[in-house]
Formats: structure tokens, C-alpha cells, sequence
DNA sequence: GCCGATTTGTCCGTATGTATC
DNA sequence: CGATACATACGGACAAATCGG
């Protein structure tokens, strides 16, 4: 869909900096040279460069250039600052993803799953337990919860694949923004059923509540992961002061 | 400082969001509208917009306007989204902070601590561990490393108070990115005998990197954060597109 | 379904400020 | 000091999505 210019140019330069062709710390081209090679405006360079910054392969310093502080050694596991599914960051990291779904239910939301998960009491939803595989290990406990409203239709052996796909390609839901909330939590009899915990005793918990382009949240997901395996990146920039 | 407009409006947008003068779902007035009221250009409200964005203010939809999803309830605790300091955080949540040295030392990086940090085997370095209350209880165990040659004269008695506000205010050092990576881990004896663990037998981590202007990584720091008080929160917009 | 008004998204060109060297 | 670099700000143009008549 997004054959936006800027996006052409970010994408270009990010493969370029992942192949190595920027030495670690190298400036990369000044802004003007940048039009000049892709023969575009100032601010469409600079918006390339911007989603660069927030990517946190790139540091931009006024009166200096814009510095490559990529190492790939980092860059190796799940990267969580964009929504991504656990599909995409699997084959990102060229392992084998597999889900079995655990449990595969109807309900609607009473009090205590309203103040848990966002919706609305009375709301009528999907409830799923699913355990994902990365090459044969299960590394992951996901309760999801969908708006049936939205989510029109959905079967187990949809959820058996990703359900993303389906939500994209099939229903055409426009997933927009997604709020994130990560936790320690204790295990529950039901991770220790189905995830190897070994010694630990708690789990990694990733909840987040996803709209979409109609401001609706139509899903609410809690990730339980196993702690051994379980790494959130993410690369922040000052923002102006606080004070 | 940045007495830049669009950091003006950005800020005068948000506090009225956080005061309640939209409703949760409520369209904020049209760009144009913004325009006049502000007496800017275009592109200056649209940059406040944005940064109200990727705070998980509000949420902006081509062809309908900006519709203000910010919950209140939501907000209260640690927002990890910028590079904030232990002492900001909690004076944002009207918290008392206090914080206690227990280790302040000067060391020599070798193989081992070049591994782990990502300074280069040799390099002169302060390393501290400090203790951070909330509310006189102990919340955090931080494990900083400083590399010598930018951090000069450090000092037990700045590590008490806010070392950020020593770098900025004082070295002039301006922070400019951070790298973070997330992780869960079991309790080491350090950490048991400084934080109230309860049952827990591990704890959340967060270890970052931070660059200063001229693009050198100054600063390794390892937080060991408590469980039951630890919450990272992040907001996420989906890219274009993967595939 | 079409059309026009509104609203956000993309892109351009230019000017000025500020930091670095 | 001048040259170069990024930062901010303005203005205008057209595209794409939405909504009402």
C-alpha cells in the first residue's frame, strides 16, 4: 500500500546500513546530499531519517551529520517497538513459529474481565489460549481477547496461523495503535502446566489493548513469556526537558 | 532550551487532554482550526499532533480528524517512553524519592565488563550501586557504569542526589539516545539483600546504553527492579508494512 | 452512487536560526 | 569569520479518506 516516497528512501537507507555499507559511528551523507541522490525535498529526507532516529539506527547532531550507531549484534532477537506479530518477529529472526490453541471460547464480559481487559461489561467476545513455539520450545502463553463486533467470524484453525493475517488481508482491520503494558507476574498452575519454567517462579507478562482505525479496541492480549527466552528492546531520545 | 513553537503547542494540547477538556473519543479541533488558534503553520501543529502520538495521546485519522484516546487511570505509573531519571519519574507520580549509595568505586574495564557494558576493554569507568526508595521502600537496585573521561569528578554526594541533573545542568552533557533491553532474571545474593523480594525468586531488569552528542556511549546501567512494583509501558503504531 | 466540503497525508520550495568546524 | 550541517518555521499544492446531501 505505502508507496510513499519517504518511505522508500527510509527503507533504502536502513538496508544499507544493515548490510554494512556505514561503518559503525560513520556519518552517513548530509541532508543535501541525500536530495540530491534521490532527487526529492528537504523534508522528505529528513522524515526518512527521522523514522531512522526512532528505529535507534541513527543519531542526528546539529552542525555535525547524522552518525550510524547500528551494531547488529543487538538487533539479533524480538525488536518490540513496532506491533508486530509474534509470526513476523519469529520469521524476522529465521526461526520456525508454530501455535497450538489451547482453548477456543465465547463469552461475554462480565465486571471482572471489564476492569481487566478495557471492554466494555456486557461485550461479546473471543476467548483464546494459545501457546506459541519458536523451534519446538514453548516460549509463550497468549490469553486474547477480541471484540466479536469487529473480529466477525473467527475459528480455530484461523488461529492456528496468524490471526493478524487474517485480521489485515480478510476482514481488512487497519490495526493503528496499540498500548503496551509490561509486568513481573508470579506463575499461575496453568503456565507451569504448559511452559518449562525450570527454576523461575515468575513470567515475563506483556498486556496490550489494540485499536482500530475507528478509535474502537478490539483486542485486549496478555503474553506470558518464559523469562529465560523473553527480551524487550527498545531506543528512546531525550524529548526537550521535563522540569 | 527549546523554546521552539511546536513544543508549545504540543505542551498546551497535552495538559488540556490530561485536564479532561476532551472527552475520551472526542475529536480535538481540526488542524486548520489549530492553525488559527495558535497562529502557526500547518506543519508546526502537525508536529505537536505527532508527538502526542507517539505518546499514546491521541490518535490521528485521514479524512475523520484526531481523536483523543488518553485514559487517565492508565497513565499513573512509570512511562518508560523517554529518557527519564529515577527522580523524575517519581515526582511525576508525587512520590518521595530518596536514594543511597552502597558501592562507589573506580575500576579499569576488563574482558568480562567491556562484554557486558559495551566499553572498550581498558577504559577508565566509575561504577556505582545505588539503592532507590519510593516512599521508603527499596523499589531498585542500580548497577551504574560511567565511563571516566566525559563523567569527570563524580562524587558519593552527586550519586545521592540526581546524577542526570549533574550531567546536564553541570557537565553540560546533553543526553541524546538510549538503547534499553528489557529482561526478567533470577535473584542474585545482592539483590535479596537489598530489595523485599517476598516469594519472588526473580526480578525485572532493565539495562540500558546512552550516548551523549558527540555519539560516544558514556553511561551502562543495569536497574533490578523490584517485581511486584515494576511496570514498563510503551504505545506503539504499526509501520506500513513488513511483508 | 455521485459530488463537494472537510480533514489528514504527502511533497515541494524557501527562509531563517543555531551548532560545528 | 565563512562554510557546512541540522533545526525550526512558513507557505502552497495535490492526494486520499471520510462524511453529508
Amino acid at each position: 500500500m505505502p508507496k510513499a516516497k519517504y518511505d522508500d528512501i527510509y527503507k533504502d537507507l536502513k538496508a544499507k546500513i544493515e548490510n554494512g555499507e556505514y561503518e559503525f559511528q560513520e556519518l552517513l551523507p548530509s541532508e543535501n546530499q541525500l536530495i540530491l541522490h534521490y532527487g526529492c525535498s528537504r523534508n522528505t529526507v529528513r522524515r526518512a531519517i527521522r523514522s531512522l532516529v526512532t528505529d535507534g539506527y541513527v543519531q542526528t547532531m546539529q552542525g555535525k551529520g547524522v552518525r550510524n550507531i547500528f551494531e547488529p549484534a543487538q538487533q539479533a532477537s524480538f525488536t518490540l517497538g513496532g506491533i508486530e506479530s509474534f509470526k513476523e518477529s519469529a520469521l524476522r529472526n529465521h526461526q520456525v513459529p508454530t501455535t497450538k490453541v489451547i482453548c477456543f471460547t465465547e463469552l461475554t464480559a462480565d465486571e471482572k474481565i471489564a476492569k481487566k481487559t478495557g471492554f466494555l461489561p456486557g461485550s461479546q467476545l473471543y476467548y483464546l489460549q494459545r501457546l506459541h513455539y519458536l523451534d519446538d520450545k514453548a516460549l509463550i502463553l497468549n490469553h486474547n481477547y477480541f471484540l466479536k463486533s469487529v473480529v466477525t467470524s473467527l475459528t480455530p484453525e484461523i488461529a492456528e496461523n496468524s490471526i493478524y493475517e487474517y485480521l489485515e488481508n480478510t476482514l481488512h482491520i487497519s490495526i493503528v495503535t496499540s498500548k503496551r503494558i509490561m509486568t513481573v507476574e508470579k506463575m499461575t498452575q496453568i503456565d507451569e502446566k504448559y511452559l518449562e519454567l525450570g527454576d523461575y517462579n515468575c513470567l515475563a507478562v506483556v498486556s496490550s489493548q489494540t485499536y482500530n482505525s475507528d478509535g474502537v479496541m478490539f483486542e485486549y492480549t496478555q503474553s506470558r513469556h518464559r523469562p529465560d527466552y523473553f527480551r524487550f528492546q527498545d531506543n528512546a531520545t531525550r524529548r526537550p526537558a521535563i522540569h
